[in-house]
DNA sequence: CTTGGACATGTCAAGACTGGAATGTAGAGT
DNA sequence: ACTCTACATTCCAGTCTTGACATGTCCAAG
């Protein structure tokens, strides 16, 4: 159901058509929801079809422009104030839990290479923020606190499977 | 394809039936992967099918007690060293990217409801550690590096949420 | 002028997941 | 004897998501 939200989003910060949505999934939003091409057009004619936003040109190679609508603005700002449940599903996690099944060699292989991959994120996304300049408009704004948050959670990630690992290396003592 | 997974990694610790599995996921495995009955369930049947277990006892109202079997534990190996692709998918994030969407107090909001429930969610984990009498068995080690990757990243969420208001309180000076 | 890459949308099958309803048994306490 | 709770499974309709396939157009470089 997040999907619509998300597709709502983004074109409430500008218009824009299916593969220009697709687009922004594929670099802006890359970090914190995906979504297929058949997913998002399926969706984008749902919402239209539920007046939340609506074509408002049509381009070359039958390119349709989207705009939302003050309904669909409205939709937004509800979901925005709806509670939020934290549904817990993190497969890196649920691995953990079944690490034992491996030999402890293995299991601690798999806690570096999430330190790794974590830190390799981390810099990744140090060099994102770098890269893009932030002026103070409201996107912009967001945008920097969500990119923080990927940072953190990184960073926690890396140190928590390098102790995690030692943790393990330790209990065969 | 994960609950799959989840599911013979339980088997594998310990045989039971599709009811007892179901309490070990709303206790146990509740921080960390959600199944419904119809789900799981379902996936026992395909998972007898597959041989990847096997029912070894039928107990009274129809009770079928499954045990995990040898093409279960290679499946389950040959899944925890597989590469781990890390699916983005944060409600929580979504929304503060289009947080732009509400007024600066609601958003503000909105990262203290996240402080708040973070908060509480650590207090939660940590009477929970405490709680739980740890041995130094597999699942006693495994079970204790998950809880305390829940405590870090509640922590880091708090510590997140708060910078976050604060820095929308400022940019609105 | 032709060709390849970016632009642009649509459709489909299959599997994952949710929420709910239906059905019934065993055993513990009164 | 009764009744309530915990035990225990099965089925279903509907949505979400994936991955693949299908189709076609515009435009710039050679």
């Amino acid at each position: 159901m997040s999907l619509r939200h998300a597709a709502l989003g983004l074109l409430a910060d500008q218009p824009g058509s299916g593969y220009d949505l697709l687009k922004r999934f594929q670099t802006a939003m890359a970090n914190v929801w995906s979504a297929t091409q058949s997913q998002l057009y399926g969706e984008l004619a749902k919402l239209e079809k539920a007046g939340l936003i609506k074509v408002t040109s049509s381009g070359p190679r039958g390119r349709k422009e989207y705009e939302i609508t003050p309904e669909g603005r409205e939709e937004l700002r509800s979901w925005l104030l709806s509670p939020l449940s934290a549904p817990p599903r993190s497969e890196m996690l649920l691995r953990v839990y079944f690490l034992g099944a491996l030999k402890p060699e293995q299991a601690r292989a798999y806690l570096s290479a999430i330190d790794d991959s974590a830190g390799q994120r981390l810099a990744r996304l140090t060099a994102l923020e770098s890269a893009i300049d932030w002026d103070d408009s409201d996107p912009s704004l967001y945008g920097h606190l969500a990119l923080e948050y990927g940072k953190r959670l990184s960073a926690m990630q890396s140190e928590w499977a390098s102790w995690a690992a030692a943790r393990v290396k330790a209990a065969r003592a």
